[in-house]
RNA sequence: GGAGGGAUACUCAAGCGGCCAACGAGGGCAGACUGUAAAUCUGCUGACUAACGUCUACGGUGGUUCGAAUCCACCUCCCUCCA
């Protein structure tokens, strides 16, 4: 039997032999598995760094497997204490579903939606209760969730660990005793949560589910995880221009990986990539080709072709792009419009003084001409074309009295 | 419950009565060079103002002082040791 494409891009399967032996089992018994993963509902936005286990659990699915896309309405409580220590706001039952709905909209991009099932935790652990919660606990020990490596680093450095964060771990796992999981799938950093799922399934006298885990995508820095709240991401909801632009930006070292790990590309295809790059093509090239996979994976292969065009024409041969968005700008009848209000009405620049260092720094363009004098006043009756660096840009039109609208 | 230490801008981290919109580093943004890459060099990095300048900010609330991020009191939160 062949495993590469289900093992194709994960981290670690645990254990790969029991995997291996159940897959084969599931097939002979024509069984399908049920394969687990959970998401957290504070995120509502999807980005790429999330499309590796959507990807993984297509896979699945394409194997005739059953796909469990997991809400996590109930954890999303506690916030998974993984990695930073903040403290989460409790999310409300309409922020929730609010949140199930974008999910889902976005989550049918990569999974079939005839052979998904959605679950929400808050559906067995609001019934759990003091007590369950209390057994619950009674199947692990401090010690043993000091293992864990962002707590045993938070409490070697003196980081505050609330009690209530040990529990997440916990639930997590139940979630796998609840949904009676044959297989989960999640991030390498959830592999000590996933591994209470095992421990908490044994105790309940179910088989223990597999384990696979899939790298953590690195954002557009190259160094931190991908998030929204880093702004480190592609969306899979970027706009197509917006997504090749950002696949664009990310540097010569961080392409492979991102070929490695997004690009479903035969891995052959992708060393024969690494191999014309050392012999001297341009790396550029190659990475508008992983730039026009990842804009049709989510939006066509037209788009992933215009998107590229656009690119081309903007950025290597200077042409402006098509989309400049156009805005009037209400002024008094006397005067003009100051040029670093104008910047900030149009979103160009944050603030007024942000707008007025700009142009101190020689980065802004009136009609193409660099502006030198921050007192420039735009006088009303016609469009001016504003441009902060080489990537902002928006018309403004001065209007006497009128109110500010697009 | 007792003793001690700490909280400064996006992050880390100086400052310990006026020279502090606050050293330095990282990050971010912009300029040069490029391939919207890396590396490197330079500048900027609270808001309002054309500008003079004004306002807001060093955990919170009060106080001392001509003047407080800096001193005092109380409060909140965090850490360490003891119980």
């Amino acid at each position: 039997m062949d495993f590469t494409e289900i093992e194709r891009g994960t981290e670690e399967i645990i254990p790969a032999e029991e995997f291996r032996a159940r897959l084969a089992q599931a097939r002979r018994e024509g069984r399908r598995l049920r394969v687990k993963a959970g998401f957290d509902p504070t995120a509502k936005d999807l980005h790429l760094g999330h499309t590796l286990l959507l990807n993984k659990l297509r896979a699945f699915q394409e194997a005739g497997h059953e796909a469990i896309f997991l809400i996590g309405d109930f954890t999303g409580m506690i916030g998974d204490p993984t990695g930073k220590n903040e403290t989460r706001k409790p999310l409300t039952r309409e922020q929730v579903e609010e949140n199930a709905r974008t999910y889902r909209e976005q989550v049918f991009k990569i999974l079939d939606p005839e052979r998904t099932t959605i679950a929400f935790n808050s559906h067995w652990l609001d019934k759990l209760g003091a007590e369950g919660m209390i057994r619950l606990s009674a199947q692990h020990t401090v010690a043993r969730m000091l293992e864990r490596d962002d707590f045993a680093k938070r409490y070697a450095g003196g980081q505050p660990i609330a009690v209530h964060e040990f529990l997440y771990p916990l639930l997590q796992g139940y979630d796998s005793v609840a949904l009676q999981a044959d297989v989960e799938l999640g991030g390498t950093d959830q592999k000590f949560n996933l591994l209470v799922g095992r421990h908490l399934q044994s105790a309940a006298g179910q088989k223990p589910q597999c384990i696979l885990t899939v790298p953590i995508l690195e954002g557009l820095d190259g160094v931190q995880k991908m998030s929204k709240s880093l702004g480190n991401y592609v969306g899979v909801n970027d706009a197509p221009g917006e997504m090749f632009g950002k696949l664009m930006s990310v540097s010569d070292t961080l392409m492979w990986r991102y070929y490695d790990l997004l690009s479903f590309r035969p891995l052959a295809e992708i060393a024969h990539l690494r191999a014309a790059v050392a012999d001297g093509a341009n790396p550029r090239d190659i990475k508008m080709q992983l730039g026009v996979e990842i804009v049709s994976r989510f939006h066509g292969t037209q788009a992933g072709d215009a998107a590229q065009a656009a690119f081309v024409a903007q950025f290597s041969r200077g042409a402006l792009p098509d989309d400049i968005p156009e805005i009037r700008i209400g002024i008094a009848a006397e005067g003009g419009l100051a040029i670093a209000r104008a910047l900030r009405e149009a979103g160009l620049v944050s603030s007024n003084a942000e707008g007025n260092r700009m142009i101190e720094q020689r980065a802004v363009r009136v009609d193409q001409e660099r502006v030198e004098d921050r007192g420039l006043l735009l006088l009303p009756g016609r469009q001016y074309l504003l441009q902060v660096g080489s990537r902002r840009y928006a018309r403004v039109e001065p209007v006497v009295g009128g109110d500010q609208q697009v």
